[in-house]
Formats: C-alpha cells, structure tokens, sequence
DNA sequence: CTTAATTTGTCCGTATGTATG
DNA sequence: ACATACATACGGACAAATTAA
C-alpha cells in the first residue's frame, strides 16, 4: 500500500501541489519553475506525470515552456486557452451570455467606484480620456474599459475581467464609434463630478450600444 | 518533410486535431473517444504525447477519464476553468478586501438584477424569504444571498460567488442578528417592487452592518 | 466465480533539439 | 568548439480498474 493518496488523479495532485509550491518558493510571473526532473523528484513522481501536469497549465497559459531553458510562470493575460476553448464551448450561447454579463458586472462596479471616491476621480486620467474621446483620433473601448478597471483599484476584480474578456474576445474589439462617444464623454465627466448614479446609468447606455 | 507544421508544439497540434477528430466522427457528449493507443497511432504520435494532449482537456473538464474504461467527451457547459484559473489568481498577495468587495460586486447586481426583471421577481422564493427573515427561527445570511443569486440566472457569476465565498471563509457566517433583519426584509421588499434602486441601497446597507 | 482482454495510470530509458556558459 | 542543462518526443514495461466471455 502507498503512504498517502487512496484519492484522486495523480496528475491533478501534481498541479495542485504546484500551485502550493509556487505560493511557498514566492515564484512571481516570468520566473522560472524548477525543472521537470527536479520537480518529480520532490514531488515524488515519474517525469511524465509531471509533464502532464505542465502540459494542462500551459494548454491554459498559465505557464509557458521553452526548450532548453526551462518552464516559466506565465502572465495570465496570456490567452492561449482562449483559441481552444473557443473551438470548444463558443458555440454555446448561454455560457457566452453569462461571460458578457458578468464582464458587465465588473465594469459597471469599476464606473460607480471610481464616482464614489474623490481620490480615484481626481486623477489626471479622466481628463486625458475625456481629451481622447473628443478628438477625431480612434480609441479602442477596450482600453477605456482596463483604464476605468485599473483606476477603480480593486485588482482581483481587473484579473477577473481580463479572464473573461480573453475568454469572449468580442464585446469590446474596435474603435470607440462616433454615436458612442457623447456618452462615454457623458460617463467620464459624471465621475469626475462624483456622480456616481449618472454614471453608471451613462455606462450601462454604451454597454447597449455595443451589443443590442 | 512533414506533412503539416513541424514548426508549434506536438502536444497543441494533437489537441487541434482531436478536435477535428471529433468533429468528423461526430462524438456526442457522453460518448467514448478513441483509446489512447488507437489515437496514437492514428494521429502519428506517441502515447506520452496523446496523453499530455488529454489531460490539458482533461483540466479544462473537456474530457473525462475513467480508468479500465475510456476517454468521453464532457458536458463543457460546467465552467471548470473558473475553478481551476481562480485558484491561481488567489496566489498572488491576495488582499482580502478585494475579495470581500469582489463578492459584494456579484451580490449587488444580483439583487438588482432580480428587481428589474419580473420574471424574476414575481418569484414565490420572495414571499419565502421574507417570512422567513419575518420569523424568529435562525436564517444564515449565506443561505439567503446565495438564493437571491441563483435566482438572478447568471451562473458564472455564481460559480465565482462560490470560489470567492469559499476561500474568503467568514464573510457571511452565522446567522442574520435582529437588527439586520428589517433592512433584509426592506431589501426583499424593494426587489419584489421591482425598485432596482431601492434594493441596492438596502443591499449597501446590510452589507455595511455585517462587515465595518 | 474465474479468466482474459481492453484501457487508463505511472514510471523508466533513450535519443534529439535548443539554449547557456 | 565543447560541455552542461533542459525540454521534446518516442516506446516499452508493469500496475490497476473495468468489462466481457
């Protein structure tokens, strides 16, 4: 009999446990991991099962491997699942409803958030994005968005939405188009006046402009 | 040479191809795919190979594995990545208010959501929760937003809700004290009145009384 | 109930391409 | 040029679980 695990899959075991080890070795995003040998080594585990495992995390963009140098922690805006998933699951309209929708959740909390608090709506950035907005230059909404995200502070909720905007990667592709922008103009000075209300009420406006 | 692209991993290569693999064949959800040895040889590759590509779609709850048996296709509609991604964004200096507030996201327009939609509001689930915040028997504050959630519809935001709810550990512990419990009962009462506004005033308002 | 065949689970050995010093 | 370290890929071997005869 073995010592420990009467229980699951060894390989999602193995990810677990370098999820773990990751936490406790502070590995930050771009460094690099211990090597397959010395990984199944400590783990106690064929090379191959450890493979798998670095397999699963990369086919999610959670790592990335490089042939002769080694494996490393991978930024999570790298979404190389989302050309698989979307082969996968986009044909599903339901689950594609609820991404946008809570893609929106967050978006519109990002909005009213930065309204409320006169230290975020006091940046020099709604006046750069109020500049952009009214000039004939295109702006991509998309960056408007991860601004207003960014602004807001809340940081788990920027990482949520980039999963999930990676995930959709449709809702808010292109340039902000000219019927758009007196109401992202609208939005942008409701937070600069701290009304949260209006702005989120000028937000939820363009969100259906973009999609029906 | 090749046949196809010697340039992308083999491993990315076999999991595109046993997309098409399924595809032409037309496997449903449930059915069996090919053993491993029989994708091995008909896709060129070795077994290590076919495995890492497998168990990647395993991880994404692609496919299900059972020893003796086989590899089937899964219901992809369970959205497993959430699980697996979170568990990786938590690692990060994960401030816990973010998670609080987070989840305060997801309650917030959950309970808006239910008062703007009649649908949704028309729900007996009201009446019974009213009575039962109405009542002196014991009602979890837990109990109560999850079902305000579930009955918004959207289910990856409720999957997040769970993840976030989980690893929080405490935020709506215990059960609902008196003196929450007529801004509850104000709540549930705005939702039925289909006063979005009026709900997440209330919702604010409760949630400032549980936490600080 | 026993036996055999099939299939996944796991590990090992080997060869090769690639990057670093 | 050479040696080292690492990922890449293949194939073999055996264990464990399931199914069918």
């Amino acid at each position: 009999m073995e010592e420990t695990k009467p229980s699951r899959k060894m390989f999602l075991e193995i990810v677990q446990e370098l999820r773990t080890l990751i936490r406790n070795e502070n590995i930050r995003t771009g460094e690099k991991l211990p090597s397959e040998r010395v990984l199944a080594e400590r783990l106690g585990a064929g090379r191959s099962t450890i493979r798998e495992a670095l397999r699963s995390l990369e086919l999610l963009g959670l790592i990335e491997t490089r042939r002769g140098e080694g494996t490393f922690l991978s930024d999570y805006r790298q979404h190389q699942l989302v050309d698989v998933l979307a082969a996968f699951i986009m044909q599903e309209p339901k689950s594609l409803e609820d991404v946008r929708l809570t893609m929106q959740i967050h978006e519109k909390d990002a909005v009213q958030r930065a309204a409320a608090g006169p230290e975020i709506r006091e940046l020099p950035l709604w006046d750069s994005l109020e500049a952009a907005v009214s000039s004939d230059r295109p702006v991509r909404r998309e960056d408007i968005i991860r601004e207003i995200l960014v602004a807001a502070g809340n940081r788990l909720s920027l990482k949520i939405w980039y999963l999930l905007n990676a995930y959709a990667k449709t809702p808010y592709e292109g340039d902000a188009e000219p019927p758009e922008r007196p109401v992202i103009r609208e939005m942008i000075l409701a937070i600069k006046n701290g009304n949260s209300a209006a702005a989120a009420d000028a937000y939820t406006r363009w969100a259906g402009m973009v999609h029906g």
